[in-house]
DNA sequence: TTGAAGTACTTTGAAACACAAAGTTACTTT
DNA sequence: AAAGTAACTTTGTGTTTCAAAGTACTTCAA
């Protein structure tokens, strides 16, 4: 039998990634500011995540002008909430094993 | 406000140590062939990465004979289960943005 | 008794990943 | 003119991870 670790997705081992993403879950648009405050990131280390996200065509980005002042806004695609939805089956799945004896428990062998 | 992504544990981060602690929480010794087999991984692999748990007192180990066999057999400490414990409350913390409205939710703004 | 297989590792080396820090572009505000 | 805001990119370094191979000892089957 096996546990299948593997049905995690490398893109959300990331705990920068993993916030994005949550908050894009319930969030239709969140901008670049609102990440970076929540989050507590730098400028470049949230860029480089969500170019990322980006380049698997999990989120998509909007630039506008508000008022006189460049923003820069996220929200997750299809796929992407697909893509997170299966991470965290998984991820459940696999955690499960903490709360019940489900078919993941294991035979005992005495000393 | 924050999301607090932080408050993850480095040491679970990885999804070998991930598995193995979740099997840890609900069997009270396990095998090293078990997780093998189970977690599907090499020895080596799963080697460098039960060190790591050890290195951290998050499990203790057991060598003894099996009829002729060599067996080594881990468990998880009380720290181990403590340390387990919290990470998942973050992780469960962090990911409930995306089940309901709750204090975490985003003021939208207009295009 | 030879040799394949089991058990549980360690070592090595290379690739991938992640981050801080600094630099950049193009504005706007004071 | 100088400082600030927004959203990056680049660079360099350190860390992590893994596959692959090697080690050491034992059992089991032919």
């Amino acid at each position: 039998m096996k546990v299948l670790i593997e049905g995690l997705s490398d893109t959300f081992d990331n705990r920068v990634r993993l916030g994005v993403m949550s908050m894009l879950m319930v969030n239709d648009w969140v901008e670049f500011t609102t990440f970076k405050t929540m989050l507590d990131l730098t400028d470049g280390r949230l860029a480089s995540h969500l170019k990322v996200l980006e380049g698997e065509a999990y989120i998509e980005v909007q630039k506008q002008f508000i008022g006189r002042k460049p923003n820069t806004s996220y929200r997750a695609t299809a796929l992407g909430r697909k893509a997170f939805n299966d991470h965290l089956d998984a991820l459940e799945k696999l955690l499960n094993l903490r709360n019940q004896n489900g078919p993941a428990a294991v035979e005992k062998k005495e000393d």
